[in-house]
DNA sequence: GGCCGGGCACTTGTATACAATCCGCTTTTT
DNA sequence: AAAAAGCGGATTGTATACAAGTGCCCGGCC
């Protein structure tokens, strides 16, 4: 039997399903999070809140003080803008390292999988409808695709990392016009097309690019 | 009284200094630490040191299996050089943001001090003796000092984590040359001048050069 | 009135007891 | 003899009791 691995222990599962409600915005910035009153709100005990919280504490999404507990992490418009810049440099870097060593078949095709649906997309009328959560999971595919295709495990974890930030989880799509779903899905194929042609620079440069320009929709629109 | 920090508890020294003895390769890779067993050798309950592991392993300096517990996480040469490329273009980003948003007094100070620091300990024999501790402590200032000032809280955690790694981690000092060593205190120069002129593609350049130098030295020593 | 200090309620930190899981071994079965 | 099933020691996961720290209110004191 693949026992690769095994039965996840409460702890995770907390820590998972309290990120989803932290990223969904389910608290507001400042909020203490107490440990019996999430405990009881979870149904399971303080051993399993504690670790859940460590660890989320830890990627950045709250804030510890010793013997005082944690708060959930305000991020301000300049946070989100930092970590853009610092998650554009990441993904690009994934673009240079496989535009270097060439695409596997695999790769290859999960690309261009993304790539079709992405065409699919934009010719449905959903896109103007708000029903983006398709458009989402294809972005997220193409994007995941690189990072793990780099086999660079300090890559792929920081590169996740930079993600986990409400409000922005989930994308700023809500905000995109169809212009830009349509220069997004442009970005894509130029970055399949740099990474294919063993373009390392230019693979690199489209993805900040692409990134940067995902940045600046959202500092367009973020409220405040 | 300034009590921005409280009292660190047992979990937070429990954890530095498992992390202090890890970085210095005090455990065999693969190694299993078991929570019994440390408890008794840090002289603490198992709870604190659960907390300790957790941590580290978010960190990537353990592996873990849930039910099976945490084990020494080996890094191959590869796993390096990917953590040297990926710190490279971070801090590569660090000297650009701060070029561009110019230096600030303080941090000026610092970074001149470290190049004076640097001038002197070329010039002692010491270096050449085996005696880096003083040149560490000068590069880490130096290279830390730049990421603070950038205020970009996701590149600081991202860039200390990526040095969190075993044998690297008090530097490649001891494979360093007298030429060696010049060249990394030219690079600081260099850089302080890129930062200094507000020229952000020069500072990033020669940051990401300066990191990969090292890399490549350790590339060339490293056992196995 | 304002400041200092003690006490009290509440929360987090730690230790420990108990439950669940894993892993190696033996035993059983074919 | 090989494979499956099952027992038992050891280890991790969870719950809970107790210790220690924090913040706040209130009362005394200058």
């Amino acid at each position: 039997m693949s026992n690769s691995d095994s039965q996840p222990t409460r702890s995770l599962n907390i820590t998972e399903a309290l990120r989803e409600q932290l990223l969904q915005g389910e608290f507001p910035p400042h909020a203490r999070l107490q440990e019996i009153a999430l405990a009881e709100r979870m149904g399971v005990s303080r051993t399993p809140i504690r670790g859940a919280l460590s660890v989320l504490a830890r990627d950045g999404l709250l804030e510890y003080a010793p013997n005082r507990g944690y708060t959930v992490r305000h991020f301000s418009l300049d946070d989100i803008l930092s970590a853009f810049r610092v998650r554009a440099v990441l993904e690009g870097l994934g673009c240079r390292l496989l535009a270097e060593q060439g695409l596997a078949d695999d790769t290859e095709q999960r690309l261009q999988q993304a790539l079709h649906r992405g065409e699919q997309l934009l010719q449905e009328a959903q896109l103007q409808q708000g029903q983006f959560d398709e458009w989402r999971d294809m972005n997220k595919a193409f994007h995941l695709a690189i990072l793990l295709a780099t086999h660079n495990d300090l890559l792929v974890r920081f590169a996740k990392i930079s993600r986990n930030i409400p409000i922005v989880f989930n994308g700023s799509f809500k905000w995109y016009t169809l212009k830009d779903f349509h220069r997004s899905q442009d970005h894509h194929e130029v970055i399949y097309s740099a990474l294919k042609n063993r373009q390392p620079e230019r693979a690199d440069f489209m993805m900040q690019e692409h990134i940067l320009q995902a940045a600046e929709i959202l500092r367009r629109n973020y409220p405040g």
